[in-house]
RNA sequence: GCACCCGUAGCUCAGCUGGAUAGAGCGUUGCCCUCCGAAGGCAAAGGUCACACGUUCGAAUCGUGUCGGGUGCGCCA
């Protein structure tokens, strides 16, 4: 067996280790063909007394054995010892083996940290796979709110950790410029326009929108077509200021995502299925109907609460009960347009034949009742060849000290996106909203994300990068010809005598380095971007405690004025740190600064 | 009424797809800054993982049921 380490991810590679071990076991004790390998899994133990490692395979392997736990492990114990990166293994409890691992194993992972740099984490899990990841979709009726912008920063910090995985990733925003509020704004822009023309229009009348940012509109319609636009009838004119609108709307919608660096790749707009060519509405729906999943039929009278207008008719049905889903959906309106559930089929039908299999939508909370439709459909209209992922982001309560921040939507006086970026900064908008599970609740405090204290876990992270680039500042009088340039220094620490660093503390910084790929990869086939800022926050904390220790231990001082080889030692390390951290924050799009003042 | 999400320390939340004695921050309590690395540090207390069964070597994690909170429930998007 190869005594350096195969793989730069230290995990997977012991994992293929005992892997290893196992299938020579399988073929020597002739187990039963096809013996699944898959829930054998190689961890970090709980609790650090029991080694570096630990692995559940004799538990789980046991069975198809036809072996005792404790008797399999041991035997996969006598393998590992053999194993040239191993210092010892015992087997412990129902039938862990828990591994020690050589202590040139941690100065190699370290050297591996310090050669990949940015790359160091990334991974081929997802083997070039095409992934198509819809978020946003804000409606193009007005600027985005607070609302808007967490599942705008989990859509954009998911896709970034799934290409970092590996991925090929397509950002896709889908544009909802079909349905009635559309016209709703098109009748807004189009008082707007009557405006500029000099007309005094008075209040907005109910049901239209009122927000200043339709000013705009007006006044460029006005340039462009004079009042061309007031003799024609609505018929006429509704489409030209609609779509006017949708543009200008959108324009802003890129700028408001611009502030927190959201860059889509594809904008798919809702119209253009319908629109151009071929419908491509009617021919998902045919697609559907020849398959037997679409019928003319009734639906049961809603349970929740009365609903006003109801009607017992008859209208077009996706069998979405064919397919896992409580009832059949609806595909018309009464007035023979499209539900937007029709729609939004052919968009996902679209996506499959564009060659998506792996969907993500991201959503908000108030659509978690869209999921098991939508997944229905993408079954149906995939033949289960496709799967479609939803993740729903929770509500963001947005506080001020503790203290809720009052919106009220009817005066138009939402806070809008742009303003909480203006205040506290992209950062720390993405960063927090990052910090929590996407479906639970997030209280989002204006005045702590923005405190410069071990409460705010931006800042906290931030300065851990911060203070590694303030100590290869220092460090300087010891080494003098330490590079300024990120990959001189990088090479320049290469060669560092890592062995030296042998302080229980300062293992502990090392083995949490090497971790960082696997964190990577099981964040990224879990659709977890949170599990990286929890990770970072771990990170930093262990790195500033390090930092700490020097003050009552000065031994432990990265800079030891009279050995410039342990310090470059400590350097390495220190370069370890600042690389992961900017590695991850540059996942989550957050900024890794070199100075904090 | 039905479906989905949530329920973990006083508070806010993690818990690495089933692993060993359940963790962190805040708050509380105690100790520590004349100076050398305090935009702090060390330590302690604090838990029936909502509850009850079940699945198995093993459950906060999976299943069923109950309780509590949130969201949604033709022709809005």
């Amino acid at each position: 067996m190869a005594d350096k380490p195969s793989s730069p991810h230290l995990f997977a590679d012991v994992l293929a280790r005992v892997h290893a071990i196992c299938a020579a076991l399988a073929t020597e004790g002739n187990w039963p063909d096809g013996v699944d390998f898959s829930r054998v899994v190689v961890e970090p133990p709980r609790d650090a007394s029991h080694g570096d490692m630990a692995t559940n395979a004799a538990m789980v392997l046991a069975k198809e054995a036809k072996t005792k736990p404790r008797d399999l492990a041991e035997k996969i114990a006598e393998g590992l010892r053999a194993d040239a990166l191993v210092a010892s293994v015992d087997v412990a409890g129902p039938g862990f083996i828990n591994l020690t691992l050589k202590p040139k194993v941690w100065a190699d992972a370290l050297r591996t940290v310090v050669r990949e740099g940015e790359a160091y984490g990334r991974s081929a899990v997802g083997k070039a796979e095409k992934v198509n990841v819809e978020y946003v979709s804000a409606n193009p009726t007005g600027p985005m709110h607070v609302g808007h912008c967490r599942g705008a920063v989990f859509g954009d910090a998911l896709c970034s950790l799934l290409q970092f995985a590996g991925y090929d990733v397509t950002r896709e925003y889908y544009i909802n410029d079909a349905g009635a509020q559309v016209d709703v704004l098109g009748r807004s822009a189009y008082l707007r326009y009557l405006e500029a023309l000099g007309e005094d229009i008075g209040a907005i009348p109910e049901g239209l929108y009122p927000g200043d940012y339709l000013v705009p509109v007006g006044q460029v319609l006005a340039a462009e077509y004079g009042d061309k636009l007031k003799a024609v009838s609505e018929n006429a004119w509704l489409p030209i200021v609609r779509s006017k609108a949708i543009s200008m709307m959108m324009e802003m919608i890129k700028g408001d995502l611009a502030a927190l660096h959201i860059k889509h790749d594809v904008f798919f707009s809702e119209r253009s299925l319908i629109d151009t060519g071929k419908n491509k509405v009617t021919e998902t729906i045919d697609f559907l109907r020849a398959k037997g999943d679409v019928y003319e039929g009734r639906l049961p009278p809603p349970k929740g609460g009365p609903v006003e207008d109801y009607e017992d008719r008859e209208q077009t049905l996706f069998r979405a009960t064919n397919y896992g889903d409580d009832v059949d959906r609806p595909l018309m309106k009464s007035d023979g347009s499209y539900t937007y559930f029709a729609s939004d089929i052919a968009n996902h039908k679209n996506k499959f034949d564009r060659g998506f299999t792996n969907l993500i939508d991201v959503f908000g909370a108030d659509h978690g009742g869209y999921i098991k439709r939508m997944q229905a459909a993408v079954k149906a209209v995939t033949a289960g060849k496709a799967a479609l992922d939803v993740k729903i982001v929770q509500l963001v309560k947005l506080l001020r000290d503790g203290e809720p921040v009052k919106m009220s939507k009817r005066s138009g006086e939402f806070v809008t996106l742009r303003e909480v970026v203006d205040e506290v900064g992209s950062d720390a908008v993405r960063f927090m909203m990052l910090f929590r599970k996407n479906d639970a609740v997030l209280d989002f405090d204006l005045a702590k994300v923005i405190e410069q204290s071990k409460d705010n876990a931006v800042f906290y992270v931030q300065y851990g990068h911060a203070r590694g680039h303030s100590i290869f500042k220092n460090a300087r009088e010891v080494v003098p010809d330490l590079p300024e340039d990120a990959s001189a220094r990088a090479a320049y620490l290469g060669t560092a005598a890592v062995e030296r660093l042998t302080d229980p503390v300062e293992l502990s910084l090392l083995k949490l380095l090497a971790l960082y790929p696997r964190m990577v990869e099981a964040a990224a086939v879990a659709h977890e971007p949170h599990r990286i800022a929890f990770y970072l926050y771990d990170l930093a904390s262990e790195f500033h405690a390090l930092w700490t220790r020097g003050r009552d231990l000065p031994y432990l001082r990265f800079i030891i004025n009279n050995d410039a080889e342990i310090t470059k030692a400590r350097l390495a390390m220190v370069q370890g740190v600042v690389s992961v951290l900017a590695s991850g924050l540059a996942v989550l799009g957050v900024h890794a600064p070199t100075e904090m003042r």
